[in-house]
DNA sequence: CACACCAAGTAAATCGATTTACAATCGTCT
DNA sequence: AGACGATTGTAAATCGATTTACTTGGTGTG
């Protein structure tokens, strides 16, 4: 029945209010009670009363503790990352502390700028899903709170980190692929450059060792390089492969998003999915099951990385710490 | 060339190593120097050769000032707040600013809590998307920093907010396709209860109109109440609709999300859209030029909307302020 | 009775910055 | 010469909580 307070409510008011000393009251709140029950009492009353809420920046200066993990993210509408974040925040939601998420861009530029960006120290710990940025980058900022490297991209360093297990995963995808009868696999979103270590040429690589492995000749001019991870370079790109003649029974996209590009590119050519060609995405997000028709794809198991990853922040001191999460294929409509 | 520091490099160090005060050093490192070119050039030099980063909390303690707003939604998997967070985050970034994600959980009693969750004090400002939450729960908690609400709900009350033009969208979209022959159009996720106020009644509320201003019947079954506001959704409900032998031949789906659910649906029952169904969506998502066929929507204009939050947060004062931003509506192949 | 101990509470230090109010030095104007 | 105003700087207060180190007064024990 009170009116909201026009200016803030201290501890101190609460502490005038109930007629006790700060100590006091920050005891009771914080359910450490070294009073007795009636005062207690009293106190939470005034709190409740003044309409009094701890001030999170007073309180996190003084005890270190903020109940909040950052999560800083290359794309804020990337569905992997937001499927992935949900995981995140449903499991730390459930030991009282919450996620927040910040975008950094996706450029290493941009990813430093992010990893400097002293907001970042509000946090209890971070988890940074890196793509451009290196080791020496990061290890120059002397990080001072917990931070988790959430990788495509394998970095040894001085920081814990889980990946998912990219090669594996582009493997068994195209090994399906092949074993399907397919013989002139695209890839997707590949890369040509063997020096770099990002998810792209991760997943390549797994494309190349398929190849082998099944002793399929490789048909470099089938891996595609994309400006972007979006449906429309997966589609300019499928497009394009069609304008240009090229012979093709097989799309491996290096993402789902990409893949329900190249879908759309093949729907309008008039191609046939899986009878001309067949299709399989990397990410497993929700679309794969509503997309037509739907996507093969494989799964990250979101939910395991995210286990791993709050595992390794439970834990401290553990760096250089690495965690590969395994990756299943989920076969569905778009491949034989 | 320095190793990174140890432990936590504070304004006090930086201001021993220098010989100054750490007043000097503050002004120094805040563009305010009240000292000698030379003597900040020392400070600046002492700062970098120590790994200095201010500590955001207790600069914000001091000063009152973070650079970062936070953004309230319900969840973070749905593609709607990922493109419109992605609008406010490009546009923040250019003053300087950063944006800042959290996730409430959609029911009236989460959004409570994460309104009341004391970190959100820690902005300095707050766009909170509510689906749930009512006027008087918000009151009630006294918010002394602005706070914007961004809705599909209208509720009048002390903090400004914007709105999407849900009702006349929703309108032009059944009109569009009451237009175009359709005679049978289920409403997807609408909801028959008049006295609530949220994005579902509006839209219905919309539904209903066109068909009463283009002399339509509207037949009362045809509007499907969803548990939820995901593809599954949608899938479930439009082939439950196609098993009890309903006749429809179009569908205007609350979502575009749902939209896709139900072009599922169709595809596997053998329905042609937009030959026997036509389809429409809602929030003209980026999915929708990459469904197979590509998905009409109503177009709320999120960059519109970004803007229009942006303008609220930066004038001060202006509670009770409504902006509603106007749709558009975007035909493409689910249509006529 | 004296000693230890517990319960109930408080005053003051502290976290790391920003900001205010003031001091010292020097050159310059009248 | 004395006053004035820059210039260059500093000491201390402050933001709002948590936490440590101490008072008290009463109570049980040997």
């Amino acid at each position: 029945m009170k009116p909201p307070p026009r200016t803030t409510v201290t501890l101190a008011d609460v502490a005038a209010a109930a007629g006790v000393s700060k100590a006091a009251v920050s005891g009771v709140l914080n359910g450490k009670p070294r009073v007795s029950a009636t005062t207690a009492q009293r106190i939470k009353d005034a709190a409740k009363n003044l309409g009094y809420h701890a001030n999170p920046t007073a309180r996190q200066l003084r005890s270190g503790r903020t109940d909040a993990v950052g999560f800083v993210i290359p794309e804020l509408h990337r569905p992997y990352f937001g499927e992935l974040a949900t995981h995140l925040a449903n499991q730390l939601e459930q030991q009282g502390r919450h996620l927040v998420i910040q975008r950094s861009g996706g450029s290493r530029e941009q990813e430093l700028a992010a990893a400097q960006f002293a907001q970042l120290r509000r946090y209890d710990a971070v988890i940074m899903s890196v793509l451009g940025v290196d080791p020496p980058d990061l290890e120059s900022l002397g990080f001072t709170i917990p931070l988790v490297l959430l990788g495509e991209k394998s970095m040894p360093g001085a920081h814990p980190q889980v990946l998912m297990d990219n090669e594996t995963g582009a493997f068994e995808a195209v090994k399906h692929l092949l074993t399907r009868g397919a013989q002139h696999i695209v890839m997707l979103g590949g890369s040509h450059s063997p020096d770099r270590n990002d998810m792209t040429r991760r997943r390549t690589q797994g494309y190349r060792t398929a190849h082998t492995t099944l002793g399929q000749p490789l048909i470099e001019e089938l891996i595609i390089e994309l400006g972007g991870v979006g449906a429309e370079s997966g589609y300019t790109a499928t497009t394009q492969l069609i304008a240009d003649g090229h012979t093709f029974d097989a799309i491996f996209a290096v993402t789902d998003v990409v893949a329900m590009g190249a879908l759309r590119a093949l729907a309008d050519a008039g191609l046939r999915v899986p009878h001309d060609v067949q299709v399989i995405g990397f990410d497993d997000i929700a679309d794969c099951n509503y997309t037509v028709p739907r996507l093969t794809s494989v799964n990250p198991h979101k939910e395991h990385i995210a286990t791993a990853v709050l595992d390794l922040i439970a834990v401290p001191n553990n760096d250089n710490r690495v965690i590969t999460v395994p990756t299943t294929l989920n076969v569905r409509e778009s491949t034989l």
